[in-house]
DNA sequence: CTGTTAGCGCATTCAC
DNA sequence: GTGAATGCGCTAACAG
């Protein structure tokens, strides 16, 4: 395969009778290029098949227009939705998009990517990656030497950083209350892993809301966001309280969980036991019953989270006036079967 | 946030009293420096913190060590596993990704991200996009005057290029094959849509493997990948086939839609109804029953089309010699309770 | 409006 | 082994 020689801007400048630099200018679309001239180098360029090179220019320029992406579960449905909506929207905006996924979550490897990104003098970094509280520190302390405007996805705020984030803790206050007004009245809760910020806000979400009681702790179980983990949450508190009437299932498939093992037990849904999930998977609308569930509305967080970086990149949006209500995306309350019980 | 002047390998030269050529040898770890200059200019990075600016060395060197990746449809696992496969095998090649979605699938779609990515001076491109026969011409058409190393996933053969593919059609046989196994003998199909490749290759496995009838057609309905049209699926294939046993399901969402409706319609799976989908998505494990299924391994398709296109880069691979066998992964069969009924 | 000069940070020649 | 010159393709700052 013989390569044809690049055509270059000095290529296109020749053919056209003119400097590199009025070339250039027609690039960039300056406006001081008579139209004219700029009608002509813009037919050469047609004819040349002529395409700038980024890398020179962006060697040239000082600035590159690529914002790097750390990434976290891809074959998960939530972090692949936020992807898209970066994605999306950085595409929108002119930002090319480089990925990298982490999968182990230590110094090491979170310090590899970052030099990666830096090295590829990217103009910002996302940062799509669940907040593991026992790892917290580690990433503040090494985003805050990074002079490079950041934002973090799905996390707690912290001062003078750009935090995004799905509002948890509303999402689960919305399905336990809606629990309530169907008139299940013993709620118990199966948490995500304890570890992930996001499993702490729901399950906070779902305190606040049921009401004080001493045995509140024999309500709650920790699961570890697999279907199976939805199966063991339901025996045991179905164990430690014979009266349990409904479950908030921090995500849909430990409800697919709940459910069988419901249907196992002889339990009818939403009769004997109201279920509420969270992430509105789109199998969640045809399980059997079909789910309530929070709705989180990943993409419009991903899509949200470029729109803030690109205002930081361009100076027109600071640390200082950072306000989180308008960086926490509201989830909302899909209801369907698994929660309505029929009027008698 | 004031931005420390960016340290240059000229920064280090003059720090450690060298010239940048010793120090550029010593970042590419090439063979001709003294031991001590080699330490000494290590040392002097380390402390300064250098990061070599990437955008520049490949300006100088005339090459990148980007990949570009054009994907789709990131929100179903399929797709998002096979990201991860390149991403992972592409980080540990020292290739970085730069990610392209695509959800309109026009010329002007196609050839606008090309054109990002030659700007980007990729040097390689893995179109990672399920064939969709009714564009198949486009896309051979323009990925033809290409002439940069490509990768083209899950769409036929073509001449010359480099195809890497999931072997569906055999994946469909052993599928088919062990409903036979079990003993069923009415074998209807629920197919994805038509205009995809994949689902192509997955009816054509299946019928290969029936044997001829003169009905065939009225065991095949054609359905949308979603739960929904496999439920559809169901009620019309039994409306036209009242003898049927088995559904072979051309993925695990439509096989939940085959269960529900199976349910409702109070069969028995395995004992009245046999089913196996294909993907093997994490809940399939959990439907009621056990969904058998047929595994893909998108992750090594992924992490193979890296290594193919590395090939390709390094010239120790050329579309002479390609051989499909060798980039055709084979799916492997899952069997759960679905599909096996309990002796009598 | 347009051209000239300079230089981005690095790697690739060649000298020494 | 090491250093000096040169240029990758483009844009910025000036001059005209």
């Amino acid at each position: 395969m013989i390569k044809k020689a690049k055509i270059t801007i000095k290529d296109v400048a020749n053919a056209a009778g003119v400097s590199t630099q009025t070339v250039s200018r027609v690039l960039n679309n300056r406006p001081d290029v008579a139209p004219e001239t700029r009608e002509t180098v813009q037919s050469v360029i047609r004819e040349l098949g002529y395409a700038p090179n980024i890398i020179a220019r962006s060697l040239s320029s000082g600035r590159t227009n690529t914002i790097g992406v750390v990434g976290f579960g891809l074959e998960y449905y939530g972090p692949a939705k936020v992807l898209t909506g970066i994605e999306k929207k950085a595409a929108e905006y002119g930002y090319s998009v480089m990925l990298a996924l982490l999968d182990k979550y230590d110094q090491e490897h979170i310090e590899k990517v970052l030099t990666q990104f830096i090295a590829q003098q990217v103009i910002g970094i996302i940062w799509a990656i669940p907040g593991f509280t026992d790892s917290m520190e580690l990433v503040a302390q090494i985003t805050d030497a990074l002079e490079i405007p950041m934002a973090l996805l799905n996390r707690p705020p912290v001062k003078k950083k750009l935090v995004l984030s799905v509002d948890n803790r509303e999402g689960a206050r919305l399905a336990v209350r809606h629990l309530q007004e169907q008139g299940y009245q013993h709620i118990g809760i199966i948490t995500g892993p304890m570890s992930w910020w996001e499993a702490q806000e729901r399950l906070a979400g779902w305190r606040e809301t049921v009401g004080k009681s001493s045995n509140l702790h024999k309500l709650v179980f920790e699961g570890d966001w697999t279907v199976e983990s939805g199966d063991c949450g339901f025996e045991a508190l179905f164990n430690a309280n014979p009266n349990l009437d409904a479950i908030f299932v921090s995500n849909d498939q430990m409800s697919l969980g709940v459910i069988q093992a419901a249907n196992r037990n002889g339990l009818k849904i939403p009769e004997n036991l109201g279920i509420v999930g969270f992430d509105n998977v789109p199998e969640s609308k045809f399980y059997f019953p079909a789910l309530t569930t929070v709705h989180q509305p990943a993409r419009h967080l991903g899509g949200l989270a470029v729109i803030r970086l690109d205002q930081c990149i361009r100076h027109e949006y600071s640390e200082d006036c950072i306000n989180d209500g308008e960086n926490m995306v509201v989830p909302d309350l899909i209801v369907r079967r698994s929660s309505v019980r029929e009027e008698s």
